[in-house]
RNA sequence: GUGGGUGUAGCUCAGUUGGUUAGAGCACCAGGUUGUGGCCCUGGGGGUCGAGGGUUCAAGCCCCUUCACUCACCCCA
């Protein structure tokens, strides 16, 4: 049909969403400075290595999701598929660590995977994220979990669980991984084909697997519990204590697993029961204590997540009975002749200068089209200006909602003044 | 990358076994009320029927190709 159209998977804005978001991320923002965290940028484009380093080299997102593109010098790039690496990256760059002393960041930005899009699921999306660095005790695990739950109660956010699993140091998760394979190889030809991929690629996925047969073959598979060393299972179970302290509820999924290489201990998905269809992850993270070190930074633990602020504003929208109802102008000047029109859009302008929602119609035509255009809009007051209410400076204002009409004065301070009678403005 | 569904007016959708100028509701504009909105009445504008090809005297409808959107799988926020 048309020859333009936005790329596939990249989506327009309008004012109608946008409200929704503005308030999302207002309310984020708030939200996350109560417990001390800073906002930070970093640019969408990164070089390509950066995110085969972090996410790691056998993840789909690295394999076959990546937007890359070469620079004019021949400098491979990419688009951000996702932000932990970079605000890493940044960080070590600008050597803003320090051994002894924590850091907390945030950030809202648009990340791009080359997916096949679906419902709740884009090219370009966008997230919200929040890491802190430096301590690899379980209270920051148990912080950041209570913040994002906070969070989601906060914006009216219903039906969520929470899902918590461990997956231990990577060496007690490479153990777990291969007894995993051992343990799967003997059903090899029962297995659906994913699985069968899944079996030498990624043994871990076989857990999540949705099919039913994969499924009762899983029951008797191997438990991570079993391969955790003492430590691991102590901060495991701080985190469930301490979630519980809280007063947040969670449920332990054993068959979490992470899609992203530098998870290590604690992951956590927070889901939305109804309302996403398949993509109902709203918000994922957990720990990733290997992930500085490996990117040239000082051994640093770290904690973060990140929500998708898509599918957050999806859930908003199924959730609210109604929509905000629309606000129009405080004032609509509709003019009744040429006279009128010259003093209408004078004193529009008046009003606007004293900070006044004060509208005229661009087109000069019947009043009554201004009427209605006026209602259309939901204007709260109308005033009608012809050459009779301009030789005397004084016209009626009326109030859309229920008729009632005023005098008032055609000059800004008193219309003003008139506006707050009314109940329109506070004076 | 794989599979299913859907493409007709700005929006939501009708459109018979293929039949002549392609419809409705909503929205928009104008008038009914020579200067007052909503309700009502009358009229109006607006369509390459997703695109290309084929069959036919004749295609919105049948066939082929293609594109887009959408849902699901893989994967993921």
């Amino acid at each position: 049909m048309s020859i333009l159209r936005a790329v596939k998977g990249m989506n327009d804005l309008f004012e109608e969403e946008l409200s929704t978001w503005r308030m999302l991320e207002q309310k984020t923002r708030e939200h996350f400075a109560l417990y001390g965290f800073g906002e930070v940028r970093t640019p969408i484009l990164e070089e390509l290595d950066l995110f085969v380093r972090g996410v790691g080299e056998g993840t789909d997102i690295v394999e076959k999701e990546m937007y890359v593109l070469e620079d004019r010098d021949g400098k491979r790039l990419c688009l951000r598929p996702e932000n932990t690496a970079a605000v890493v990256r940044a960080f070590v760059e600008n050597r803003k660590f320090s051994p002894d002393t924590e850091l907390k960041a945030y950030y809202i930005g648009p990340m791009f995977r080359r997916e096949r899009p679906q419902k709740g699921r884009l090219r370009q999306f966008h997230q919200i994220g929040a890491e802190v660095f430096g301590i690899a005790d379980p209270v920051v695990d148990i912080e950041v979990m209570v913040m994002l739950h906070d969070l989601c109660a906060l914006l009216g956010l219903k039906n969520l669980k929470l899902a918590i699993n461990t997956l231990g140091q990577p060496e007690e998760r490479i153990s777990y991984a291969s007894a995993l394979r051992d343990y799967f190889s003997q059903f090899q030809d029962q297995l659906c084909e994913d699985c069968k991929r899944r079996l030498i690629k990624n043994a871990l996925r076989i857990l999540d697997c949705k099919q039913p047969h994969c499924a009762t073959l899983r029951e008797k598979a191997p438990a991570i519990a079993d391969f955790l060393r003492q430590d691991s299972l102590a901060h495991f179970e701080k985190v469930k204590a301490g979630l519980s302290e809280a007063s947040v509820q969670f449920e332990v999924m054993p068959r979490l697993v992470r899609g992203l290489d530098y998870y290590t201990r604690t992951v956590f998905e927070v889901l939305a029961e109804t309302g996403l269809g398949a993509q109902n992850a709203v918000a994922a993270g957990g720990r990733y204590d290997g992930l500085v070190e490996s990117l040239g930074g000082p051994s640093t633990p770290a904690f973060g997540f990140s929500a998708g602020i898509e599918r957050i504003a999806l859930l908003l929208q199924e959730q609210q009975t109604h929509g905000p109802e629309k606000s129009g102008p405080d004032i609509t000047l509709v003019f009744a002749d040429q006279i009128g029109e010259r003093t209408a859009r004078k004193l529009v302008t008046d009003l606007r200068r004293e900070k006044i929602a004060a509208d005229v119609d661009y087109r000069t035509r019947s009043v009554k089209a201004q009427m209605r255009r006026a209602d259309r809009i939901c204007a709260k007051m109308v005033m009608v200006i012809g050459e009779r209410e301009a030789s005397q400076m004084r016209a009626d204002m009326k109030l859309m909602a229920t008729g009632e009409a005023k005098s008032a004065n055609l000059v800004a301070n008193d219309i003003i003044s008139m506006l707050a009678t009314f109940g329109v403005r506070t004076p």
